[in-house]
DNA sequence: GTCTATACATAGATAGAC
DNA sequence: GTCTATCTATGTATAGAC
């Protein structure tokens, strides 16, 4: 699987993001034609993640958001009953879509060696496809209320989880070494983020997606593979 | 080296960084007498540092800043004319002291291996003991104004170099293999970076900091050496 | 459903007393 | 040098017209 394969293999439709929103939603949003509510979503997180590419979610202001979205303020609030809840929202379901792509992927694998790879790689290109949505998700977390950050923090841990179990399974299989298991599972973690943390500087170096994602495979390997 | 012997080795008084800042910024604090600006500016930079590891600059007030640090809102301003001085202060001096550590430490190695792996300690072991200035310093840059902002890119981007060029000479003396240099140097720092980024994951399950640093050596000598 | 107008709160920054 | 009081700007959120 290349990143081009991936593509076509992940539907990531806006409409179907926007439509799980609204069923995860439906007491605060008060509009009631769902095409509209489905249209507008849409724009609005467009908006906001554009936004927030270039300053943070509390530099932007509604007024910002609503010349960004072409909703004026008064119809924002239709979608949202204040700024925090916009945050909250996106968050959880990018966080939901993550999790989904990711075991979705994983389970097509029949070995653990097999399963690592597609892990890494359906991460890294997945991180590629909503860029904008994964750095958010990332850097905003901070900005959550208590209750949220403490999701988002499980959030991690369990994708962390997904790395540490499968690496586990290639232990008992003796494919893989067992020594560090789970911060072997942590530093692979740290590379697939930078590639959505530093893209500016792997693009500015021209180094492709499906190169990046075979060199983490190839780190990964190196420290588990037994020789 | 561990991180016991680091501490010592490393002297980083805070009255020495506060001198460094007075040194920088002596037109912008209005304040004249020397041991007053030093002991205030350390109590300000604590003060912004602690507030900001919970929240973000943005969301810290001067309100806050004035609470914390016990300075009045009228006083603060005798050390920096706006907010956002602020932040390219402790910015900039952040980066600058990791430099300055980073290249002091590898110029005690003598040959690529050695270095390589006292740069790794030594930025790990830093980050430990500058923990909320690290954390500072990554996660507030998007907020600087933009021509700081490149400056904090071309300082990661530096620090990266100091990897590459490591690595590269460990090429030319054949103990490194020859192959995607750049990308390893990157991954590398990712690894790094994840240290100080997620410490509250490292802490929880307690990973201890020469623990970590081993195993970053541990991964890096996996891909570079020549078996 | 969406707009405009506006209330209300909170922020950064300054002036002048001490 | 530092404080208190205050000005002004900007932001969130709502009310009521269309």
């Amino acid at each position: 699987m290349n990143y081009s394969e991936f593509k076509k293999l992940v539907n990531l439709s806006k409409e179907e993001i926007s439509g799980q929103i609204l069923e995860r939603n439906r007491n605060s949003i008060k509009v009631k034609k769902e095409k509209k509510v489905i249209d507008n979503l849409i724009r609005i997180i467009d908006a906001t993640l554009a936004i927030c590419s270039k300053k943070s979610f509390q530099a932007m202001s509604i007024r910002d958001l609503s010349a960004e979205s072409g909703l004026s303020r008064g119809a924002l609030y239709s979608y949202f009953t204040n700024k925090e809840e916009l945050l909250v929202l996106i968050q959880t379901q990018g966080r939901e879509i993550a999790y989904q792509v990711l075991t979705d992927q994983i389970a097509k694998g029949s070995d653990p060696l097999e399963k690592l790879r597609l892990a890494i790689k359906s991460h890294i290109y997945l991180s590629e496809a909503m860029r904008n949505w994964f750095y958010f998700t990332y850097i905003e977390a901070r900005n959550l209320p208590k209750d949220e950050q403490k999701r988002a923090i499980e959030s991690e841990l369990q994708t962390e989880k997904i790395f540490i179990d499968i690496i586990n399974e290639g232990v008992k299989e003796q494919v893989f070494r067992d020594d560090n298991v789970v911060l072997a599972a942590a530093v692979i973690k740290a590379m697939l983020q930078d590639w959505y943390l530093k893209r500016w500087k792997y693009r500015s170096r021209k180094v492709s997606v499906d190169e990046y994602a075979d060199f983490v495979i190839h780190v990964a390997e190196s420290i588990l593979l037994i020789k």
